[in-house]
RNA sequence: GCCCGCAUCGUCUAGCGGUCAGGACACCACCCUUUCAAGGUGGUAACCGGGGUUCGACUCCCCGUGCGGGUACCA
């Protein structure tokens, strides 16, 4: 199977138009197929500098390398459709002497016009083919230098296919414009470019977004012009945002680099997306990419829009952390807990690793072990169901403990501890909040004996005696 | 307006004529527990409506409704 990934570089992919991606790379992959990254940029207008650049690094985070594309070629290139107009024009010429195609001068304000009165008329909005009657008078209007655009000449008839994700889908040809092949700036409108790419590239399936469901009639009219099989055409359904609405840049859709930078795996992200429309058809839903690979198939991907549930995502990323080895961890730490050595982020490992949903949690929870505890002013001191004379009594008792045994063996320490509450009719949860609040500066945290064994005896007692001061005042 | 697609718990989904309609996220309760998590157990919660077809419809067909998309010299 040869799929391919077709972005026009009009701005930063979202998790829609990613989702696609990562179906096609699936598709590809678990067939033992190629996938083929190809820039759409030929719309003038709509081009955004350094959009490419950033959709390949969107598109290596997530681990969706390409085999033929920008950067790294192919049989099959250019990959970028800006530098392949020749072939395009070749084509169009080739349609034109069929008797597939024919030029058209009508002006944007008489098209306009034209729609204006179908639409009054309650009749579908199509062109009325004027300039094909008129065809002598249009060829002598170019030959005068009049912009003139290249239409294809849709056959009557209907047309079929059968939708690998929606079965057959059928069009009747006369509702179905003549779409503009070539621009009057001479380029290929996305309809003629795409056809023959696919084609030139042996795509064997198009893998797109349902948006392109009402056109897929016109493209495969022209593969039928150029006596090409056509591929096989794969319609993934859209996702949409909180709002119900299909994510878009304008609708507030997140750059996916973005959630790097938050914190988010890669492999979590790409699990997330793949649930959104496809199942494995066992109970098993954390995957990483590889085991993606092994089980995807098209067959089982849904045919109903999905709406993207950023709290699915964190549930997924946070299990993904907690399938992490040690060493891997301690590798991928090294950039959110910044400065710290390996032989640090080995101890802390086992105190975050099951607390994080995303990386960066890592900080706000290692902070008070790697440098100051600054006191949460919203927490409560004593807290609830501790008085004043157990909370210092407590906290004493903690003093000569760490100074007397130390810190070896927490254990113990806990246990003298919790029998020293005991006595006093304290439930050990509820005194030892008392520690968590003066060791980390908050009652939730890092388990409060770890914590005090990372930081020293020294630190502790600090800690643990600045927090007495503050129940005498 | 015209054309197309879609429709199961709040969300993602399983289901492919006969199921107590299953799972996950979220939510609630309990257990575990030095906090918070994690983990465990249990719970609340769904087949859009109406007609058919059939001994029998969540499953098939039709209509309606709702949602999404297309209707550009944008992709």
């Amino acid at each position: 199977m040869r799929t391919r990934f077709a972005p026009s570089p009009t701005g930063p992919l979202h998790f829609g138009s990613v989702r696609t991606a990562l179906f096609a790379w699936l598709a590809a992959r678990s067939t033992g197929g190629q996938f083929i990254l190809r820039i759409e940029d030929t719309d003038q207008g709509r081009y955004l500098e350094d959009t490419e650049a950033l959709i390949m690094e969107t598109l290596l985070w997530l681990g969706l390398s390409w085999d033929e594309g920008p950067e790294v070629g192919g049989p099959h290139g250019p990959y970028i459709q800006s530098m392949r107009t020749d072939l395009y024009r070749e084509h169009a010429g080739l349609l034109e002497a069929r008797g597939a195609a024919y030029w058209c001068t009508c002006t944007p304000e008489r098209l306009a016009e034209m729609r204006e009165q179908q639409r009054a008329a309650r009749m579908p909005t199509r062109y009325d083919r004027r300039c094909l009657s008129r065809q002598d008078d249009v060829r002598k209007e170019r030959a005068a230098g009049a912009p003139a655009v290249l239409r294809q000449l849709m056959p009557p008839g209907r047309t079929a296919w059968d939708d690998v994700i929606h079965g057959e889908i059928s069009f009747d040809n006369a509702d179905i414009d003549d779409q503009v092949l070539l621009k009057s700036d001479g380029f290929p409108t996305y309809h003629l470019a795409v056809v023959i790419d696919d084609h030139l590239m042996q795509v064997s399936h198009v893998i797109r977004s349902d948006e392109w469901i009402p056109s897929t009639p016109k493209h495969l009219t022209l593969y039928s012009a150029l006596d090409w099989t056509p591929p096989r055409f794969a319609h993934v359904p859209p996702v949409l945002g909180e709002d119900r609405q299909k994510l878009s840049k304008r609708h507030g859709a997140r750059n996916v680099l973005e959630y790097g930078e938050l914190g988010y795996l890669a492999t979590a992200v790409d699990n997330a997306m793949a649930l959104l429309g496809w199942s494995s058809g066992t109970e098993d839903e954390v995957f990483t990419l590889a085991q993606l690979v092994e089980r995807f198939s098209l067959a089982r991907v849904h045919d109903s829009a999905a709406v993207f549930d950023q709290k699915r995502l964190d549930s997924l990323n946070g299990q993904h952390i907690r399938r992490l080895s040690t060493e891997e961890l301690v590798e991928l730490l090294e950039f959110w807990l910044p400065g710290t050595s390996k032989e640090t982020r080995r101890k802390l490992v086992p105190l975050l690793q099951e607390r994080m949903v995303v990386m960066r949690d890592a900080g706000t929870l290692a902070s008070p072990l790697l440098g100051d505890a600054p006191w949460d002013d919203d927490v409560v001191f004593p807290p609830r169901k501790v008085d004043a004379a157990t909370a210092i009594a407590l906290l004493d008792a903690t003093c000569a403990e760490v100074s007397g045994a130390g810190l070896e063996d927490i254990t113990a320490l806990r246990e003298r501890l919790t029998a020293f509450l005991d006595a006093r009719g304290v439930k050990a949860r509820d005194g030892f909040r008392v520690l968590y609040i003066a060791v980390l500066g908050r009652a939730q945290g890092v388990p409060v004996f770890d914590a005090m064994a990372f930081i020293g005896a020294e630190k502790s007692m600090q800690r643990l005696r600045a927090a007495r001061a503050r129940l005498e005042l």
